[in-house]
DNA sequence: AAGCCATTGTCAATGCCTTTGACTCTCTCT
DNA sequence: AGAGAGAGTCAAAGGCATTGACAATGGCTT
């Protein structure tokens, strides 16, 4: 990429300044989603957000305190995204279901945002509207207040962590990425069948194993332990009607 | 803290040459790991490293090709500290639970060089064991060979996400650690009855959560899953048994 | 309409980071 | 003893976050 771009190449005339109010915290926000999500962690620095406003470096401390700062904004952003218009289902299993693969999608779908904002708490509205929608959820299956509190932490925290810790890896160089896969391809393939025998015996099943089937399979999981230990179970999940159809693998 | 050594304040004399062989591979990881420990993120760079060794700045380059290279070094110790001398037990279910437990101590005690490492895959052999116990409990459990696979991916992801995620929050600056607490103790308690009322209902149980506590809920959620969806499962865990009493809160 | 002045965009600079290439010393092998 | 490779050192490039001083500007007061 060419240091200086066409339009000027052959002169040092400045580019104009930028004009008063022509960036706000808004459009800050939405540009550096779109510089993560194009050229992913690597791409996004403060200078280079600056230049691709056609701003100035430094120009976004105007508008955020610093890095965090911004970060604190994207994260309000994502986390805003994901649940967009949800309301609480009638039942409580598919409330907790629905909020889990919502933070998941909106998470894939911006990665290396995702992977510098994840684990951070905003207190923005939508968050505190997601965490009221969970402990409703806890509250209809029936858990008294402490063991609601308790029990909104443990399936937040896990929705919040897997979704993150996807992310995170998309997050990694592509190189790095597929370093990893193709190791673990290989690794799998090459065990000694006496030293590893378990490993040896699905070593062909191993790579095959997709993404979005590993989380399915842990959301049915934690919905499965959770619906055993309810005080109060939804009906329309009992484990032999609809739910296995419904989350069969 | 003062930028010269007392030792050699007054004068430039410079740091004696290191003898040949005075750093290895191992040795680096160690510093590494007090390093990160002692001084959290913050503290660690690879300046900074080379000067704890009593080193030229750059030294480290001469036994990691990048520093990437020497994350993947302190992962695999990481990991190798998590698993020493574990054996499986006779009960599959015990075999997972005392896994996971073992990877978030071991994080927790680490969590500078656990946010910087973990997510990254080694193919040391502690993971290698690591994955074919997981697997071997699976089998266990009665899984086929696919779903075998599926399942280890799902509880050992599961496990990785958790613990990495605690240990990132760990890693943050005490101060934003210390801000991200309050704030949320002041959000819960100035919620509004009417717009939140489930937060509300909990509002004085909630910042009294344990982080202990929220671990050990979603662990006891995720196996009383597994053990209701496993074609076999172990009699030493039989809901109405010995499990309640081992995992009450 | 004139002028004030806080806000916002720009510039220059600091100090840190990762990584590289050239160098120099030193240990080991012949 | 001499050679050569490996290990430690030095200098430097190019990036990043952040800061303080400076300058334009657009709304507000009068």
């Amino acid at each position: 990429m060419a240091a200086v771009p066409a339009s000027r190449a052959h002169a040092d005339v400045p580019r104009p300044r930028l004009r008063r109010g022509s960036l706000t915290r808004e459009i800050i926000v939405s540009e550096s989603l779109r510089l993560l999500d194009e050229n992913g962690l690597d791409g996004f620095s403060l200078p280079k957000l600056g230049r691709a406003l056609g701003a100035d470096q430094t120009a976004v401390y105007r508008h955020f305190a610093s890095k965090d700062d911004l970060v604190l904004a994207i994260a309000d952003q994502l986390i805003g995204e994901a649940m967009a218009e949800l309301e609480p289902s009638a039942c409580w299993m598919d409330t907790l279901t629905e909020m889990a693969r919502r933070l998941r999608t909106t998470y894939l779908a911006h990665p290396a945002a995702a992977s510098m904002s994840a684990y951070r708490t905003t207190q923005g509205p939508a968050e505190i509207r997601a965490v009221d929608i969970i402990i409703g959820a806890m509250l209809e299956a029936g858990f008294e207040a402490a063991e609601a509190a308790l029990m909104y932490r443990a399936v937040g925290d896990f929705s919040l962590a897997w979704a993150g810790s996807e992310a995170l890896f998309l997050a990694l160089d592509k190189r790095l990425q597929q370093n990893d896969r193709a190791a673990w391809r290989q690794a799998y393939l090459a065990v000694d069948r006496m030293e590893h025998p378990s490993i040896w015996q699905v070593r062909t099943e191993l790579p095959e194993v997709k993404d979005d089937d590993i989380f399915e399979a842990i959301l049915k999981t934690v919905m499965t332990g959770l619906h055993q230990l309810a005080p109060r179970p939804c009906a329309c999940h009992a484990p032999a009607q609809c739910w296995p159809a419904e989350l069969a693998d």
